[in-house]
DNA sequence: TCAGGTCTTCAACCAACGTTGAATTGACTT
DNA sequence: AAGTCAATTCAACGTTGGTTGAAGACCTGA
């Protein structure tokens, strides 16, 4: 008798997943909600009636992936811990379980992970919301992360330890907002969605510079 | 008798001001253009008579201050190759001859150059026109700064040196973007409008990276 | 003073917006 | 067969959006 459950909502991950790529575009004033109800093939209607005012999708949107996310993020965390132990981990290692995962996603699963990224690159670099919206869905596993970090680098100035993970972040939603400037630039030889190409360069470069600035002995 | 022409536009630089300020704030779609006209204390017409239709105000916005600043990084990359004549200018000195001149702005000068950049930022993060839009206004100054840095950097594998310089770029609008996220994660410890604290970390961050990405042998 | 622009105001257009409430469907329980 | 509740549709509400055109004000040089 139980399970027979409708399939709860088939229209509910509909509208997610198209606000997701239109929120992607163009942002949250970029879209109207009866665009991506119409990019769902769906009613009006159903949007609030599923998921709640556009605020309230906006969010959702975020959240429904920063949970898979996150614990991702941590699971790879504990195991190059643990494979490292009773040393802390590399600075490196570290730096790769933060972003491994959003490469694995981006490359490997469809569009919706790509779209997702984008959004967040949006979110991060938004005065209007960015700092309360990240600082809410991603800064608790940052911080787990910010503490294996000050045990790879024994002696890290707080103050240089937090920038550096700024300029991580920077330079990682950058990439993943795939604007596709860095193609114009270089004139083809280098393209935005070649993220594997992009990973194994930006590991050695965040990871060189939290040595810079971590190591460097305070007068 | 020639000279004594009007003001010629006193209310246009009020309107350019007010967009620039509000684009910064909630981006292109996040504001209207009668919203602009009230900050700007001007009649909603008139938008349209001194500037243009909303893209063409939006992109005049961007220009204005986009050759200003290309002019001044140009002017500070001579220097540093002069002043480091026969010798190629370090990595260093090349990254701060390009980021100095935002810091600059920021602090000594008015809220507009603030705000100017927190725009900037959005706009390299946004799928939707960044790629072009950056590229249209800030690319051709930055080959100039790719040129420097390749005789900095002999040997260097054009693709290293391009993913270095997306990677700088992304901290770099994070950084301007002033989200306040890094203020909230660092319980206050960091501040992310203390921007020279920000930028005498930047520059040896990035300057690490270059090498550790451009410096090493390929097989 | 008048004629010429330039600049400014006012009002209006229509399309699109987010959100709601009432009415309808459909499937399952009793 | 009747009743129940979630899911869905439809139409409408009141605002606000960008843009325009015609009319008015202002100034300058003749």
């Amino acid at each position: 008798m139980a399970t027979a459950r409708k399939p709860r909502t088939n229209k509910r991950d509909r509208i997610l997943n198209a606000a997701e790529r239109l929120f992607a575009k163009r942002g949250f004033h970029g879209v109207s909600v009866r665009e991506i109800a119409r990019a769902a093939r769906v009613d009006v209607a159903l949007v609030n009636y599923h998921v709640g005012k556009k605020a309230v999708l906006y969010e959702a949107v975020l959240l429904r992936r920063a949970e898979v996310l996150n614990d991702e993020r941590v699971q790879m965390l504990e195991d190059c811990i643990a494979s490292a132990a009773p040393e802390p981990p590399s600075v490196e290692a570290i730096i790769d379980a933060f972003t491994h995962p959003l490469l694995n996603r981006s490359t490997r699963e469809g569009q919706g992970w790509k779209d997702y990224f984008a959004l967040v690159a949006q979110v991060n670099n938004s005065p209007e919301m960015g700092g309360q919206l990240m600082s809410r869905y991603f800064d608790p596993v940052v911080r787990q992360f910010l503490d294996a970090l000050r045990l790879a680098l024994p002696g890290c100035d707080e103050r240089d330890l937090f920038w550096s993970y700024h300029f991580l972040s920077g330079a990682l939603t950058l990439t993943f907002a795939e604007t596709r400037r860095i193609d114009n630039l270089s004139d083809g030889l280098c393209q935005a969605s070649d993220l594997a190409a992009v990973h194994e360069r930006l590991v050695p470069f965040a990871a060189a510079g939290f040595h810079r600035l971590c190591d460097s002995p305070d007068p």
